[in-house]
DNA sequence: CCGTCATTCAACCTTTTGGTTAAGTATTAA
DNA sequence: TTAATACTTAACCAAAAGGTTGAATGACGG
């Protein structure tokens, strides 16, 4: 598993950082440029795409004394798997379910 | 917009929620019953319970003495719709990127 | 080299989260 | 009516989350 989806749900639980993704849908962006819609310090935004990057939601790259956001849209895909399995189920068949419950580590327990 | 993110997302942030999700898939249950797998006081999972329920993830419904729980599948649609739509931007029209943002209420503001 | 810009770090504060134990409230069963 | 069952509530605790301000670091522009 690539991702931990206990630190891309809590990333994503805070809609202060769920905008942050947004505004990186239309591009890249520096660090004050993100600050700026925001009525917080600059500190705080640091914080927030701290645990972005941690998520693996975001990536963020130095170049001079520039850091750059980079929206990292496939670190969302396990987690958006595991939501979409749930309305799947039904149509789903008994095999393929054991094995979403093993990928889980329910079943060994 | 029917469910609040924040609570969805924050809730799907804690692996012992996910894991009661799970358990909830398969069917119905009780209070005692969901915290028999869990090294944990039945308190606390009454607590992830009332967490769940909140989000809208889970519905309870009481029946006597004993306390059903009943995963809410539907829920989680706003939630991974959400999500979804970060994969997709690209295949979508701006007039459908922008719709997007106003239900996220960042265009007004 | 000096000041400014971009960003983080450190120290601090308050609120929330996730857990505990012990007591309290219904409901059922004997 | 008494005791057990199925929970929730209350009081408490430690740690994490989300914010602040002020100082530190590091790169650029003149």
């Amino acid at each position: 598993m690539a991702y931990d989806l206990d630190n891309i749900f809590a990333a994503l639980g805070d809609s202060t950082r769920r905008e942050i993704l947004i505004m990186l849908l239309e591009d890249d962006m520096a660090v004050t440029d993100v600050a700026e819609p925001f009525d917080m310090s600059l500190a705080a935004i640091s914080k927030h795409l701290r645990i972005l990057s941690k998520s693996g939601l975001i990536v963020q790259e130095k170049r001079g004394r520039v850091k750059w956001c980079k929206l990292q849209v496939h670190a969302m895909r396990d987690a958006s798997l595991w939501m979409e399995s749930f309305g799947q189920i039904e149509q789903m068949n008994l095999e393929a379910f054991e094995k979403f419950l093993q990928s889980e580590k329910i079943l060994e327990k």
